[in-house]
DNA sequence: CGAGGTTAAATCACGTCATTAATTAAGCCC
DNA sequence: GGGCTTAATTAATGACGTGATTTAACCTCG
């Protein structure tokens, strides 16, 4: 395709407008449930015949149903309309350090099955993950008693880079993954649609849909752990860059020649706000898990002991130029901090942070920023891997149950 | 309006589709010009018919002209068709600390018209801009010869942040201005459509539209004078963020409690690779001007005079550090280095410059990713402003002479 | 209990769109 | 000047959303 100079666009049809009208009505009914062929119509600005159309034809595919009524002053009763949560369900995987999470939800987000597998954190084989997630969408599917046609597709967060090219590609520098077809290697074992994307970006996409986020066309939702990592959002959508590594925030430098990080460069925001950071600068009791050991030290901090308060306030004074670089270059309206070590550290030193956000922002981009903890645990990160085949089915990709069960048969 | 979760999204027509399938059709004729009835079918994706509709409109409407044939394999001759570059005009101004500056141009982007304004560096009232920007546009519209009734537009570059609400706000610290109402201002002399946008930005969009950035759809352009700052390219659109002040790179933190920044705060890169910042640190003659002052730095480096090299080599790593952030957050396909001092330090220390950004990426990222000079100079920013309304007008918007025309009337 | 009134929803007629198929136009060659 | 080739236009068709009209589903009142 010839090179675009400004956005790519593309021809429409009568049918283009058709798909995109009825998606316009998808999202408007799925996020704001039940309610009326009236309520939807000045919702979504199409006619009430668009919508009484519609509508029908979304009945007729079982993707929605009506849902009561209310009645009126006098004249017809109105009808509520709801999605059919057991039109089709979705499968989240969270691939995590120390487990493979598999969780089933239906339409309505309501989690049907889950299943965990613990991985030996020194033991991040391809093939070992790849069985991992095999056994755990098999296992779902026969716990929630869910047939594999009725499932829309599978949302899977991974760690590293996702590049989504001919062959997506992942690049896990932490698990030693370099350039693998993790797609091609998954299909070798299921028939199930697979939407791959960095674990970061699908946190990202929970808290957006379902967390702090909500509401925000701009945003960064940042995610502290041992790793420091962000996922951009701009316009609604995931900013992933022209070969979606981007939101690699834990590695943009805040003290250039500074400490020694994990990557191999130095003065890296991760090597100052990172879990594994922090806590090798207070030291820890051996054999003491990272979050344990953040918890002893934020106690620590409460009781006044040793050299613990001094390290969580400089941690807080990086941690906000950190959120300041993002204010400054991004101009989100919200900053969500999440992870399991963001959470911690943000319910105890939330105002530190944001002070030292404010010190180090432009006073403008900073008054119409928040900064606010994420609503959403870790272990959100599948819920948001499952919402990548939702998005594509309010889309009106071809992804229906009919759709797949015609393509089946 | 109702918060939305994801990319806001409404309705369409009939009528949309066929506003847009022409804005499709006029971006690719604008672009790759002059072509064929059917090399734009081509482009575009619309059957022969439309194409056919479509043209015949634009040539109605004087938009389109054609231009000669090109003889057929014995059949019909193909017709050559072109933007009609008289059909209407825009006006790109740039407020700079020196001059202020207004072009006109036609449809092709041939200047037609120029005038400068010099302005006192310590003298940037309100006023006196709003002032030089009456005279300008009076001024460029009598030299070219053109009535303001065929004026698509004007597009306004100028500094510090563009807050585009109920009323366009501009900020521009270095000017001391705060909550400029300066579109209003402007309408009080000038019935012209008026679109105001960051300086950074309009220099970004000349790069992206005739320069260096050319085919990109993610691009960072960094630019590097006394100040410093970034316009940022997401999907071929520029990225502004929830209140427009995107962008602001040079108040990035390299070195936390590092230098003091004109900003206030410190360790900014400005601090570390503004032209100012370098020149203070290296030393000047009184009385010298910036860029003579650089130019002699580089000079004296080259002849191995003093502290020069070394100031030079501090200042590519820490530009380099400078742009290796915007590769691990955005993950661009192409960096584009322009600024006056930009380009000057680049032609020298691109080697050098490239090799710390090599060092504090992601490898990944890096490889993903070219780092190159611009090719417009700073004179770019009018050029890059006007196509403000050009952009408006190739998408359809209610902009063309004659719906100007008929309100007039 | 049926008629009238009110309000919601469905259906119909219409205008607009793009595409496919058919037709016309503009050359060249013999 | 007729036949052929290729480009461009026009006609017929099917799809769309909307405004207008009709039908449906209640409630109230006599």
């Amino acid at each position: 395709m010839r090179e675009h100079v400004t956005p790519e666009r593309r021809r429409g049809t009568v049918r283009d407008l058709r798909r995109d009208n009825r998606s316009v009505l998808l999202w408007s009914l799925y996020f704001d449930q039940p309610c009326t062929r009236q309520e939807l119509s000045r919702a979504t600005g199409l006619s009430p015949a668009s919508v009484s159309n519609v509508v029908r034809e979304l009945i007729e595919e079982g993707v929605v149903a009506e849902a009561g009524a209310i009645d009126s002053d006098g004249g017809r009763p109105r009808v509520l309309l709801r999605m059919n949560s057991d039109y089709g369900y979705v499968i989240g995987v969270d691939v995590g350090e120390t487990r493979v999470r598999v969780e089933l939800f239906d339409l309505a987000m309501t989690e049907r099955a889950r299943v965990d597998s613990p991985l030996d954190p020194r033991e991040h084989g391809v093939t070992t993950i790849v069985e991992r997630i095999h056994e755990g969408l098999s296992a779902v599917l026969a716990d929630a008693g869910v047939d594999a046609s009725a499932v829309l597709g599978v949302g899977i967060g991974v760690p590293g880079v996702v590049e989504q090219g001919d062959e997506v590609l992942v690049h896990g520098q932490t698990y030693g993954w370099e350039a693998v077809p993790l797609e091609r290697l998954l299909r070798a074992g299921t028939d199930l649609p697979l939407h791959i994307d960095n674990g970061a970006n699908t946190m990202g996409r929970a808290e957006m849909w379902f967390g702090a986020g909500q509401g925000a066309q701009h945003a960064v939702v940042c995610l502290i752990g041992s790793g420091v990592g962000a996922s951009i959002i701009a316009h609604g959508r995931t900013h992933r860059g022209s070969t979606s590594s981007a939101g690699e925030w834990g590695h943009t430098t805040v003290v250039v020649g500074g400490r020694s990080c994990r990557c191999g460069s130095t003065g890296c925001l991760e090597a100052y706000v990172g879990a594994e950071a922090v806590l090798d600068r207070y030291g820890r009791t051996p054999g003491q898990d990272e979050e344990t050991a953040l918890a002893a030290l934020l106690d620590a901090a409460g009781r006044g002991e040793g050299d613990a308060a001094r390290v969580l306030e400089e941690t807080a004074l990086y941690l906000g130029v950190g959120l300041a670089d993002l204010i400054n270059l991004f101009n989100p309206e919200r900053i969500i901090l999440g992870g399991w070590a963001g959470l911690l550290l943000g319910e105890r030193l939330l105002p530190a942070i944001r002070d030292a956000a404010r010190s180090n922002s432009l006073k403008h981009a900073f008054s119409s920023t928040s900064i606010e903890l994420g609503k959403l645990g870790p272990e959100a990160v599948a819920l948001g891997a499952a919402t990548l085949p939702i998005e594509l089915f309010l889309n009106g990709a071809q992804l229906s149950v009919a759709d797949r069960r015609r393509s089946a048969g």
